[in-house]
DNA sequence: CCCCGATCTGACACGGCGTCATGACCCTAG
DNA sequence: CTAGGGTCATGACGCCGTGTCAGATCGGGG
């Protein structure tokens, strides 16, 4: 219990190198591990991702990890305080991929070029999701498990193509197209949980016999509507 | 390992109580359990439901629940294999309410009433959501780590409701309305899992400052136009 | 080659899991 | 009302993963 500090010491104590904060100064007991630990810690960390690729969530334990990685679960500890927190590292550098996400609204919204624009951010979404689902997987569980710290991850990397998509509702509206009724954030909202949960459950849909391309071929479409308000 | 098929035998044999097919014969080591076996059994669901009102999946231990229900974990074990069944039925008994979103689908889809159908549904999905959060939480979170039980409970719950509005769809696209293009599945399926994320997390909109009327209607807004192609 | 901090780990206490054998309970036939 | 037999509950146990030490090991500068 006197050492129960030991977590809080190492974010609130930045040992002086919070100079980098690009290097999310990883917090052994409070020191800056040197080249070697920098090592082990970035392979258990790779091991985890590892590990999540093959097994769920639930199943993840540390001596697995451990095992894995060579080295021993006290190993473990020393840069990691628990499971999460490994896990929170790998969703924290995929979070930073969803600013790409965010460009792909910015493109021409209004006339037939408006069409491509929706198809290419649904495509970006199902890529994005393609390309980093087990740890999304993680982080859309543990958010609605309550855990704030995935929240509010998760909250991050999808407010910015939110905003950005709210934004051209924002314009539609100006324009009379979409009824000034309608509260654009709440339409982009709602727009970005239709492509992120189609993206999770996407085999899923394949389950039901409906490709990828019908995937797209719906998404965009309402995506494009509900957006500009205008029959494509 | 002699002893390995227990389970199995529970779901093979039914020792005729095959009968009644509502109540989930539930499973003791093969037996179909007395008056007095019922009622612990049942009190060992309402116990675990009550756990996942209030704590994460993730923490729910038999321990607890056996103590909160004033019995030790092994008759836990006298009813369920683990956690994880109990919490299936739970479920099932869940996944039955959810015809009743099947019938608010039954309704005017033309002209201004498709509107009021359309938030009609709107509104189903979130309070049948509001109602069973916990429950519905942990089906998600399930499905998503890949178990296959769980996957078919959700499929089944929201087949009908999907296959509804597929038929809708199918409708204005004979009409015209839709385009020949569009897979009406694939639409009704991207829609239901808009409805069903959101609802799942409204109270990540509500953080936002989004509130439920702002909600209701930019769902509705969508749903309508997707289905039958026609402005409101 | 030695030294010292950085790094790793064996050993341990703890707590939940799942499984028995056994004992308590209850109902009913005699 | 009481013994017998099935129903139900549980104490005790072995197993395994967690998280924490103190002490062993490593490896580069002097």
């Amino acid at each position: 219990m006197v050492d129960d500090d030991r977590h809080l010491r190492a974010v609130t104590d930045p040992g002086g190198g919070q100079a980098d904060p690009a290097a999310e100064l990883p917090a052994v007991d409070g020191r800056v591990p040197g080249r070697r630990g920098q090592a082990t810690r970035r392979k258990l960390l790779d091991c985890t991702k590892e590990m999540l690729d093959q097994g769920s969530y639930r199943d993840l334990k540390v001596v697995d990890i451990a095992r894995r990685a060579g080295t021993s679960p006290a190993t473990f500890y020393q840069y990691f305080p628990d499971v999460e927190a490994a896990v929170l590292v790998l969703a924290e550098e995929v979070a930073v991929r969803a600013t790409q996400l965010t460009e792909l609204v910015d493109g021409e919204w209004k006339g037939r070029g408006g069409v491509d624009t929706a198809r290419r951010l649904v495509r970006g979404f199902l890529d994005y999701w393609e390309d980093n689902r087990p740890v999304l997987r993680v982080v859309e569980l543990a958010t609605e498990e309550g855990d704030l710290r995935f929240r509010n991850l998760r909250v991050r990397s999808l407010n910015a193509v939110t905003r950005a998509l709210s934004e051209v509702v924002g314009q539609f509206q100006r324009n009379a197209s979409v009824p000034s009724e309608i509260d654009p954030m709440a339409t982009a909202g709602v727009l970005v949980a239709m492509l992120a949960h189609t993206a999770a459950h996407r085999y899923g849909f394949e389950f039901w016999g409906i490709r990828r391309d019908a995937l797209e071929a719906s998404l965009s479409r309402t995506v494009y509507w509900t957006v500009t308000g205008q029959k494509q």
